[in-house]
RNA sequence: GCCCCCGUAGCUCAGAGGACAGAGCAGAGGUUUCCUAAACCUUGUGCCGCAGGUUCGAGUCCUGCCGGGGGCACCA
């Protein structure tokens, strides 16, 4: 379905191109009819402002542009009564009968229901929690995971054909501390004396998972790698990790589609490659300091090992980036670089990046990396979020990954649960931070949104379990016996569509997460008056409410279903 | 020092250039012969950080300032 604003606007287009051909508007320009939704409190469900916007390039009053307009709008079946109001504005009612119908048409749409075709032909692929695998998922990385997700499914159902990927990097400095801790671990496993690094040593994994890992495969080849280095160790302790990732992930309903390993792109010579056309371009040089920097800096410092810069200031930078160290490892940014270069060339319309915000500057460098090979970036978009605290028994929790102060996502699943995660993870915009209340997460009562917005697809489904009791069908509904009361529901279910191509086009899905509590907090209070099976109503009119709610329950599976929410027959 | 984000009700936060600024929670009081009370009803709250500007119209866009957070590696 298109969006109702979209719809509108058309129809105001048309009339304003009749009303010229007619006379009734000068000619102009018209460039974006705006159509916004009339607030609860005002006349109508749609308005349109554009007449105050062409008052000046019409030379005539607002008042007089809306009238010529309404003279002129075509006819539409979603349309009502039209008016026109205050300055200006024209104010648009969706037709009865057409609200009547939507009913029928949101139980046939079923899961579809919402579905906007913004993406329609278009392929997008969305690159979320990129986590090397030295460790579990923790807190943070879960609100990445969880918003690349959320990103991922608005987009399924604003028309895109979505692909999900997860980019790692098992080779670097990190992996070898991996393997080098997990190695310690081991030995300690199998009692061989070993000195264990301090807490503050950078180059030791505190994690006890290692402590559990070296366990178990002390258990299965006994004290036989007492003589390996630090690489089997860090593939064993990589395939756990992997291993916990995938299932942690599992349970929160996420499968990236496409694993890709940074390696690759050392194989096949793109992170080679892609430094030789930056050469070509030049934008590459070989310095042991920047070049901008003084001749006395240069002088102190000439007798050290060069690196490779990338000449990033051409593009607007503030200085200049190393991306060959002087030891000859590139840094992350080339590989980085190279991977990027790798999506624009498999062709998709859009692509999202979901990085922390500390990722920022690094983000920028890879652009302007593309920028200098003349790749298009235009498509390609990066959410950044920020970080996420967490409070319980009313106090912050302080947390830091490598000393294995954190806090798992099985462990938060384990003390929550798996809805309250995705919806609390999803519900505020990424850029913010935001604390993430363990102690709210499982209250149940009204304090917590997600019960809220569940117990409303509950309540529907006992109306269905009562209905299939008594031998109750709401077949031949007539629903013009349907209450004011549940039309004003059904208006706000028909909000979807806008919502939904509002998130896709600014990857917001938090507002998703919003319109959920909307349509809870409009739904709560309608259900407590329109009863279907209570005293007095009348059978006819109980037949057009049963009706009614098979909508409802439509409704709130799909929001449920967008958020990643499982949708309970019972609580 | 440079860059980014934020500043809206007591709290947490929505807010897509349009009409009188809006949700949840917290506070106070009430509701159950009825499909689950994980619910409902009633009730108060705003110098939208400050100052200019653009606009017919600014919480929203621009500039400056103040306050808070984050980022500015030959780490990933």
């Amino acid at each position: 379905m298109k969006p109702l604003p979209e719809q509108h606007a058309e129809l105001v287009e048309a009339a304003i191109h009749a009303a010229q051909s007619a006379g009734d508007l000068p000619a102009f320009d018209l460039s974006d009819v705006p159509v916004t939704r009339v607030k609860p409190n005002q006349s109508g469900d749609y308005a349109s402002p554009v007449a105050m916007g062409l008052a000046k390039s019409a030379r005539m009053k607002p008042l007089d542009i809306a009238h010529a307009i309404v003279k002129h709008l075509p006819g539409a079946d979603f349309v009502g009564a039209v008016e026109v109001a205050g300055p200006g504005f024209i104010n648009f009612h969706l037709a009865p009968a057409w609200l009547r119908d939507q009913i029928g048409a949101v139980i046939a749409a079923g899961a579809e229901f919402g579905r906007v075709d913004l993406g329609a032909g278009k392929r997008a692929q969305v690159e979320f929690l990129s986590a090397n695998p030295t460790g579990p998922i923790t807190i943070g990385r879960t609100r990445g995971a969880i918003l690349g997700e959320g990103i991922a499914r608005v987009l399924e159902a604003a028309g895109y054909d979505v692909e999900r990927e997860y980019y790692f990097n098992n080779a670097g400095a990190q992996m070898r501390k991996l393997g080098e801790s997990m190695r310690i671990r081991y030995l300690q496993a199998v009692n061989v004396p070993v000195d264990l690094p301090d807490e503050d040593d950078a180059d030791f994994y505190q994690g006890d998972y290692l402590i559990d890992f070296a366990r178990a495969l002390a258990d299965e080849v006994g004290d036989s790698w007492v003589d390996s280095d630090w690489s089997a160790f860090k593939e064993y302790a990589e395939k756990r990790i992997f291993e916990w990732i995938q299932a942690s992930l599992e349970r929160v309903n996420i499968r990236h589609d496409i694993f890709f390993n940074e390696n690759q792109l050392y194989h096949n010579g793109d992170v080679e490659r892609t430094l030789k056309r930056l050469e070509e371009k030049g934008y590459i040089y070989v310095a042991p300091v920047r070049e901008q920097e003084s001749d006395e800096v240069k002088a102190l410092n000439a007798h050290l090992k060069p690196a490779t810069w990338f000449r990033s200031t051409q593009l607007g930078d503030s200085e200049d980036r190393v991306v060959v160290k002087s030891n000859g490892d590139p840094t992350y940014t080339l590989p980085d670089i190279a991977y990027h270069i790798d999506k624009v060339e498999r062709g998709f319309d859009l692509l999202v990046n979901v990085l922390g915000s500390d990722h920022k500057k690094e983000a920028e460098v890879v652009r302007m990396g593309l920028d200098a090979l003349g790749y298009r970036t235009d498509h390609l978009h990066v959410v950044f979020m920020q970080m996420v605290h967490l409070r319980r028994g009313g106090e912050e929790i302080k947390m830091s990954t490598r000393k294995a102060n954190y806090i798992t996502l099985d462990q938060m699943i384990d003390e929550t649960s798996a809805d309250a995660i995705q919806y609390f993870m999803l519900h505020r915009n990424a850029d913010s931070q935001f604390t993430f209340d363990v102690d709210l997460a499982v209250k149940q009562s009204n304090e917590n949104p997600v019960y809220y917005i569940q117990y409303a697809y509950v309540r529907c489904a006992g109306i269905f379990r009562e209905a299939a009791a008594r031998g109750f069908s709401d077949d031949d509904a007539d629903l013009t016996l349907l209450d004011d009361e549940a039309f004003d529901f059904l208006r706000k279910c028909l909000e979807l569509p806008e919502t939904l191509t509002y998130a896709a086009q600014t990857l917001t899905p938090h507002t998703i997460a919003h319109y959920a509590l909307e349509l809870a907090n409009n739904f709560h209070p309608m259900y407590d008056r329109v009863r279907v099976f209570a005293e007095g109503v009348d059978p006819d009119v109980a037949r057009a409410r049963l009706r009614f709610y098979r909508a409802a329950q439509v409704a709130f599976a799909r929001v449920l279903t967008l958020m990643g929410m499982s949708v309970p027959e019972r609580m």
